[in-house]
DNA sequence: CTAGGGTTAG
């Protein structure tokens, strides 16, 4: 027969008891005197402060751990070994931490939770003590505690944070494969995400499939963490290439993509010129029973219009309209953009007076735009009465604007002009 | 809790 150490203890601490209470009162009063002294040992860390930062004085934390609880007469909680390691960790100690350790390991016989010594290993991972962070996860059933992927995922996290130490994360799986533990998706999580955040997109991606392969299922957020950072690589060769591809086939695997994926998908079509891949996209959505935002709309309408393809853009912005949406400052300039690049100022210029009658107040942006389109068919003077109705309305300028002026003003040989708006400028120290 | 994500030009 098995005997647990807790019925054990229980069976020694009803024959040697202080107390003639109940079992149940003597822990309240075992607890009790436990926390007090735990606050004495609080108090005394706080009252020194020049001590704290005296790192000629490293065991004074430690002996009034120890004497605060000799002092009770009582066992030093976990919490109490927790407070002294935090402690620890804070005042760049962490070389100390080893002979907490070894007391907990060897003078105590709690069973030490979990979660203490997981953060110990974030801990020394933040430490940059990768080894020590090993060291410390074999080395936790010695303290009276059965690891689990809780431990587990706080390693995997800290060797995440390195190109270096990620090597040993292959060896640690195995390990852990000796110590029982089984992955959990939530391991595979923090081994994606830390894989996604050093660029490493590649290896999360074989490590979504190692999750398939063992039966784990797919994982929605790790499909749109990798899809978000397959948007964001800086390597155009490789995700031009990987992010289409790579949603077709997870979508195969049964991943049904959210608003906030196609946003991130159709975002890096646009940003790569591929305007026409970006308005399929949103036609996939509106395919899939989602009804595109506001924001997809005037990414995808942007696209159309640096495609050059007007027609469709106002079929899109009709489309919009159709299905209730509201377009905002940033859908009417990206439209605005499309009329200037027409040569349709004056299309441009009305849209001013119905944006503010639809309550939408055209900004810098907006200004600018309709300034730089102005000047460019060099009617400077119009341009000039715009600025006037900006500063009416509200709306600074910035370097920008007196960029668009003075180009218009030179563009057209007006120099005089030129000079008087450069005095402006450098009034206002906008240069 | 219903944001965030999106607009000029260099």
């Amino acid at each position: 027969m098995v005997i647990r150490p807790s019925s054990l203890r229980s069976k020694f601490l009803r024959k040697h008891r202080k107390w003639p209470t109940s079992a149940y009162s003597y822990k309240w009063q075992q607890t009790f005197i436990q926390n007090q002294a735990l606050q004495t040992l609080k108090q005394s860390a706080a009252a020194t402060p020049q001590e704290k930062e005296n790192n000629d004085r490293p065991h004074h934390l430690f002996s009034a751990h120890v004497h605060s609880f000799t002092s009770y007469n009582c066992d030093p909680t976990p919490e109490a070994y927790h407070f002294v390691i935090k402690t620890l960790a804070k005042t760049s100690q962490v070389h100390h931490i080893p002979r907490v350790l070894d007391r907990i390991e060897f003078a105590e016989k709690f069973e030490t939770p979990e979660y203490i010594l997981a953060q110990l290993i974030k801990i020394y991972g933040f430490a940059g003590r990768i080894g020590d962070a090993i060291d410390l996860f074999c080395r936790i059933p010695k303290f009276r505690c059965v690891p689990s992927v809780y431990s587990l995922n706080s390693l995997l996290y800290v060797l995440c944070r390195s190109s270096e130490s990620l090597k040993l994360v292959p060896e640690m799986l195995l390990k852990c494969q000796v110590m029982n533990i089984r992955l959990e998706v939530s391991s595979f999580r923090v081994l994606i995400t830390a894989l996604c955040r050093i660029g490493k997109i590649g290896y999360a991606i074989q490590m979504l499939n190692y999750m398939i392969n063992d039966g784990y299922g797919l994982d929605a957020r790790c499909c749109s963490l990798i899809l978000s950072s397959l948007c964001e690589e800086k390597d155009l060769a490789l995700s031009n290439f990987e992010v289409l591809s790579f949603l077709e086939a997870i979508k195969k695997m049964g991943f049904t993509p959210s608003m906030m994926d196609y946003s991130d998908v159709i975002r890096f079509l646009v940003k790569e010129g591929r305007g026409l891949d970006a308005l399929d996209a949103l036609c996939q959505m509106k395919v899939e029973g989602i009804k595109p935002d506001i924001v997809c709309y005037t990414m995808v309408l942007h696209g159309i219009i640096a495609k050059g393809d007007y027609g469709k853009a106002d079929e899109l912005f009709d489309e919009l309209l159709v299905l209730g949406l509201v377009p905002d400052v940033y859908t009417y300039n990206v439209y605005i953009n499309g009329l200037c690049k027409q040569n349709n100022v004056e299309a441009g210029l009305n849209m001013i007076s119905s944006m503010e009658e639809l309550g939408c107040k055209p900004n810098l942006i907006t200004y600018n735009l309709l300034l730089k389109a102005v000047n460019k068919i060099g009617e400077i003077s119009q341009a000039k009465e715009l600025m006037t109705k900006m500063n009416l309305k509200g709306v600074g300028v910035n370097s920008q604007t007196y960029r668009i002026m003075l180009d218009g003003l030179f563009h057209k040989g007006d120099v005089d002009e030129a000079c008087v708006l450069m005095e402006e400028i450098l009034d206002k120290q906008l240069c």
